[in-house]
DNA sequence: AATTCCATGTAATAAGTTACATGATTTA
DNA sequence: TAAATCATGTAACTTATTACATGGAATT
């Protein structure tokens, strides 16, 4: 699943130039991928070689030309077949739980500006995402509905959880961590999943 | 931040091999990040190249010979640099989101299997860190515990809004989704930050 | 006056995956 | 006897990022 397969996606709302869909991917798909004009444009361009879009150049005053970019009907059965032949994968590659994880050997202000950055980042993510819903909200599909709500749930719990744990990793690593061994894992608190963590947490 | 640093963070909890290596990014990483064989063990050698590890041959009887690598203190240096120099990033690639997204154009049976398969796997994943930290939890250092803490609270919030959506986003499609514009968004229930989300639910 | 927004595209570079190659030992 | 585990490594390939190149219009 490339960036071929996600332009076609995006397309299925209408008509989008490159420049418009990287900004539809800032938005609705924040959550769960990321694309850069680098990867876009190439892709567009070998789509409709395919001849899975048609592009048409829109002249525009005050701005720059712009070329939109239409699913066909083949570039539609693609996208279908695409979506439903693949095993669908999900990954999470995060420097910033890297670093988590060697808290001890980094300073403790620079572990706590870190946190405080990634907290404040969180928090952002949810106002804008926020206002993307607050536009949008009754033209979303039930599929976006449910992956906007997949990801704002994350969030809120990463964000919970970073607040909760923010100070339990910072004494815990200034007092060395051979003393932090009584301590119960750093994990789920209100919310265990169906008795299966229940002997985790002591 | 790449497979090298990866392979030195490793190496500060004693000697592996590559094949050890990834072992443990299996376990202990598998939350945040992934690495194959291809790219582990021309990291290794490069970083003994760069003198930041020392290799050494261990011949075993019935299993094959071994290259066990050591984290020199010049290696040390090299991470802690690593780790306090780069703006941490954390980013998510979701082709199941993408797929829920797109849930109006799959057929329903196979809707529903793709939300199965991965909350089986999401299931399985807590099962298997479990079993990790019964395993290892005396010996977790603070970070550890946070990174592990981190990937088990959001994966069981992901688990619980996963079941408890299902019916919601199937139902929705089988209707066809202009139906369902007066459903409030699927999103957070118990779990409001700070009363950020309040006006988002209806 | 400087920066950001609009808008497209390419080239160099980085980084990784998959598949291949090899082969003994143990488990199902 | 088939498959999995242990164990290392390379080569071809895929995929995406960053930086570059260009430039008017609008905003701060």
């Amino acid at each position: 699943m490339d960036t071929k397969t996600l332009c076609l996606g995006v397309l299925t709302e209408g008509a989008r130039s490159g420049y418009e869909i990287k900004k539809c991917l800032e938005t609705n798909f924040r959550h769960f991928f990321a694309a850069s004009f680098g990867s876009i444009y190439p892709a567009l361009a070998e789509l409709e070689r395919s001849g899975f879009v048609l592009a048409e150049d829109i002249v525009q005053s005050g701005k720059p030309d712009k070329r939109v970019y239409t699913l066909t009907a083949d570039g539609l059965n693609r996208l279908r077949e695409e979506l439903a032949s693949e095993p669908p994968k999900h990954k999470v590659r995060s420097e910033f739980l890297l670093l988590m994880y060697y808290a001890h050997l980094l300073p403790e202000d620079r572990l706590s500006e870190i946190l405080d950055q990634m907290i404040g980042h969180f928090e952002q993510i949810m106002w804008e995402d926020l206002e993307v819903y607050e536009r949008d909200h009754v033209d979303l599909t039930p599929g976006q509905r449910f992956a906007l709500g997949y990801g704002r749930t994350v969030l809120t719990s990463a964000l919970a959880y970073m607040k909760r744990q923010k100070q339990v990793l910072l004494s815990a690593c200034r007092e060395g961590h051979h003393t932090t061994r009584d301590r119960s894992i750093a994990g789920p608190e209100d919310q265990r999943p169906d008795g299966v963590m229940a002997a985790a947490g002591d």
